[in-house]
DNA sequence: GGCATTAATTTAACGTCGTTAATCTTTATT
DNA sequence: AATAAAGATTAACGACGTTAAATTAATGCC
């Protein structure tokens, strides 16, 4: 088995997870289910998945990618600081709004038992996904097009804090 | 049985619960575990919380009723805008330090099938908590003691997201 | 005090879960 | 074709949330 058929067969684990969350929410999701989903046996996915951390963890990521992919497109060829700023806080709103769910997907916690731990990996996602931001930010400092009194990373957590 | 007694029950179910949870992480926490911390069977709690949803959902309200208790007794007696703001951040910091497991406790989401519904309570429960905030800030304002750009409520919520 | 009724608790049970180990089946290699 | 390996399946374990039946404790009434 390549690499890639791997590869495959995990996103189509996830799809099914994801078919069985928006479902029946995530207190639905289990092995069980995502498996009779995706038409194998309920062992099968540990192999892909060693356990139903690691399966969920891999979930939220891939709704941090579906985000930043959907800000980055939005981004595609507009110029200007404002107008970047304004296609990134309409892609980010249009995509939780037409995506509740997955966009829901970014922010819960898993069941842990080192909460503190758990946190900082959510923090650390969080900030990945902001990094589109902040990078739209520091060039329309660079350009001249907005003067900062903080550096374009603390700004980016205050929109971002603002926009909930 | 009295109101007060079944208050009192109930007390006594959290602190069991709190102390699992701070024994073994939040996964440890069940009835059957509860029940054996306290000395009575994995049925008997329910007479007092419905499930175990409506148990950590308590558990996470005396959370807050903690933290909220600290800073209240923390501004008993401090005068003028700056020094309670101040005093404030003292408790707040202080209060998460000494009982990060309590200070965690604010902050989980507990598996539900409406994860929206869940995200509002949350976001309910942070209000109530910012009020001591907000209403140290709307003093100070009132006082003359400093200008705000926005209402105190958003200023409360900034300091809150600045404070993360 | 004895008895009936009600409340409080316990025990038993059901279905589901996460996970592991043993077993079977398919695939690739010699 | 025989064998080794990898993939998938089944069986099993202990624990879980929850409910219903059974049991114990407490209360009000005569």
């Amino acid at each position: 088995m390549t690499e890639a058929q791997v590869q495959a067969r995990r996103e189509q684990i996830l799809d099914a997870t994801m078919a069985v969350f928006e479902a029946d929410g995530l207190e639905a999701v289990s092995f069980r289910r995502v498996a009779a989903h995706l038409g194998c046996s309920y062992s099968a996915p540990y192999r892909y998945f060693a356990s139903k951390d690691e399966l969920l963890t891999a979930l939220r990521a891939r709704a941090f990618r579906w985000m930043e992919q959907a800000m980055l497109e939005a981004l595609a060829g507009v110029t200007g600081f404002r107008a970047r700023l304004a296609a990134l806080s309409r892609a980010f709103i249009d995509a939780a709004l037409s995506h509740p769910q997955r966009y829901a997907l970014m922010f819960f916690e898993l069941p842990d038992t080192d909460l503190a731990q758990r946190s900082l990996e959510l923090v650390a996602a969080k900030r990945d996904s902001l990094d589109v931001c902040t990078q739209v930010i520091a060039q329309g400092e660079a350009a001249g097009e907005v003067v900062l009194d903080c550096d374009p990373l603390t700004a980016s957590h205050l929109l971002w804090a603002g926009a909930h």
